[in-house]
Formats: structure tokens, C-alpha cells, sequence
DNA sequence: CGCCATTACTTGGCTAGCCACACAATCGGT
DNA sequence: ACCGATTGTGTGGCTAGCCAAGTAATGGCG
């Protein structure tokens, strides 16, 4: 059966080895989250805007796209979407009627527990052969790394 | 300006530190990867079938998409817009007329050291703000957590 | 006061990626 | 030799996500 889609390294990645490894994690990881949030009729994403609400809710498209990193037109669809489904509402402010007030609907609020349990379970499954002290290393690392790629590209985003 | 996207981790993913950061790291690390991939006309996911073609030419339709861990269907797709663009060409094989062989054109063969400086710049960046000793642990903890991730999968598709 | 730049959002168009279904060729058992 | 199961691929339909262009409301400047 030669496991599936385990990682084998090509050639022409041979010079990143950490950037494939990056590569492959996401891929695996997100997947993994997808069929999860699957069962609670979600789609990949849409639980990033949800927990900005879970934080706070009533918040604004504009702030709900500059905390999930994301493009307006993605947001815009993707929260017309939702309301559709029943899990939040769309109004325009009253003192700026360009702006979209976005609140949670009660089957939205629902949605906090599972997402939250979605998450204890992709870190419990994500650290089970780690140490703790690879756990901290790792988790730190990720976050320099990020940093890195991010300063870079704001100083060369065409390459 | 509040630095953009900065990776804020929200009160639902409190208990996945861990998890939220491979998450960010892997939307800075992709963002990163398919602007220079912008640079060479390529759409992000195909440079992954290419270097599997630069690995070994003439290789099936199957082989590619187990290799690549891609649905079937999404690489139909993506090699018939590659076809389009001219950067492969794609045949029944004579001993079994299901199997479509792919072969790279002069176009495509003309990426493999694009997408390898692809590599070795975003490696370059990744790895920018780490010691050796951080670049190897952290690589290994990525694959153990990529294996653990799979093999839960595997267990417990739905959850 | 009026016009223009800015801001907030929407829409259209494209690809990636998945699932589900359909189809054709091959293989296997009887 | 035939019929069913398997395998390899294509198609349709959906959402995510981006860019680019368009619309509407606000704000600022002369």
C-alpha cells in the first residue's frame, strides 16, 4: 500500500527542506481540521470568522478581514454565506452606512464549543509524540518563522 | 498603522497554540510562496506536479496525484490548464489506454530552476531568524506532527 | 457649497481543492 | 467468453481565496 501522501522529498526542494516540511504539515493539518469542522457543517475558513466574533461580537467586515488576514471579496462572500446558513446577521451601522455590523445568530453562538473542542483535539493529536519542551521550541519557531516571511514580503512582495 | 494580519490568536483557540501557529505560519509561508509563483505565471499547487515531473518525466496522471496528495479530479484540472499554457502534453499510454502519461515541453522544463530559486529563497527567508540547531529541530518536530496528524486522520476521518 | 479622494463593501472572474457521480478500459473469476 | 469488480480519468457543483473593477457613502479641501 506504500502510505499515502507521505512526504517524499523532490528534488527540486531539496534546497528547502524546512519550507516543504512547513508545506506538508499545513496541508495534512488542514485537512485534518476540515473534516472536523465538516461535522459541524463548516467550511474551512468560516470558523476564523467566527471565533473574531466569539471574541467580540458586532464587530465590522473591515475588522473582521484585517484580524483573519484575509481579502474583502473573501469575507464578503463568505459571510453571505453564513447568513444564509442561519449563523449571523448583517445590518448597516447606523452613523456609517458603508459599514456592515455583523452579529451572531443564536446557532452561530453554538458554534463556540465545537470549535474550541475542534481545536483541544488538532493540539492534542498535533503534540502527542512531542515532548513539552519540543512543543515550546516548535510553537516558537513557527511564530519567528512567520515573522520573517511576512517582513520579507512587505519589503519584496513580486519576489 | 497596527501591523497587518499579525497573528492575534483568538480566545476559541486559546487551548491550540500550537495548531493556530502552524495555521498562521502556513498562510504567511503560502502567501509568500504563490507571489513568486505569480512572478513565473504559475498558479499555486502546480509547481508541486511540475517537480514531480522534473523528478521523472512521463510519469501517469496517477503517480502524480498520489505523490502530490492531490484529489484526482483537482489535478485533472490543473494538468489540463498547464496542457493549455503549454508547459506539458498529456497521452494515453498504448499498453492500457486509461492511463494518460504526462511529459513536460521545453516551456515546462524551463521552470525547474524558477521553482528551485523558489525554494531556496523562501528557505532563505524562513530560516533567516534561526540557528542551525532551531532550522533541525524544527523541520523534525514538523514531521512528526505531520505523521501524527495523518494517522489520526486514518483512525477517525469524521472526528 | 460642491467636487474629488478615500473608505467600505459588492460583484465578476479566475484557479485550487474537495466530494459525488459518470464513464471507459482493464482485470478477474466462473 | 462473458459479466462484474476494479482502476484511471473526466465532469459538475460547491466553497475558499485572490485580483480587478465597480458602487455607494463619507470626508476633506478649495
Amino acid at each position: 500500500m506504500s502510505d499515502p501522501t507521505s512526504s517524499e522529498l523532490p528534488n527540486t526542494a531539496e534546497a528547502g527542506q524546512l519550507s516543504y516540511a512547513i508545506f506538508q504539515l499545513a496541508r495534512a493539518h488542514r485537512a485534518h481540521a476540515a473534516a472536523m469542522l465538516r461535522a459541524m457543517n463548516l467550511h474551512p475558513g468560516q470558523e476564523l470568522l467566527l471565533m473574531q466574533l466569539f471574541d467580540h461580537d458586532g464587530r465590522t467586515q473591515a475588522e473582521l478581514l484585517e484580524r483573519a488576514g484575509l481579502d474583502h471579496s473573501t469575507v464578503s462572500k463568505s459571510l453571505r454565506r453564513m447568513q444564509e446558513a442561519g449563523l449571523l446577521t448583517r445590518e448597516p451601522a447606523s452613523h456609517d452606512r458603508r459599514v456592515m455590523v455583523v452579529h451572531l445568530t443564536n446557532a452561530g453562538r453554538a458554534l463556540q464549543e465545537p470549535i474550541a473542542d475542534m481545536w483541544r483535539t488538532l493540539e492534542q493529536v498535533s503534540v502527542s509524540n512531542l515532548t513539552p519542551d519540543q512543543i515550546q521550541a516548535f510553537t516558537t519557531c513557527a511564530r519567528i518563522i512567520e515573522k520573517s516571511v511576512r517582513d520579507h514580503s512587505r519589503q519584496s512582495p513580486g519576489e
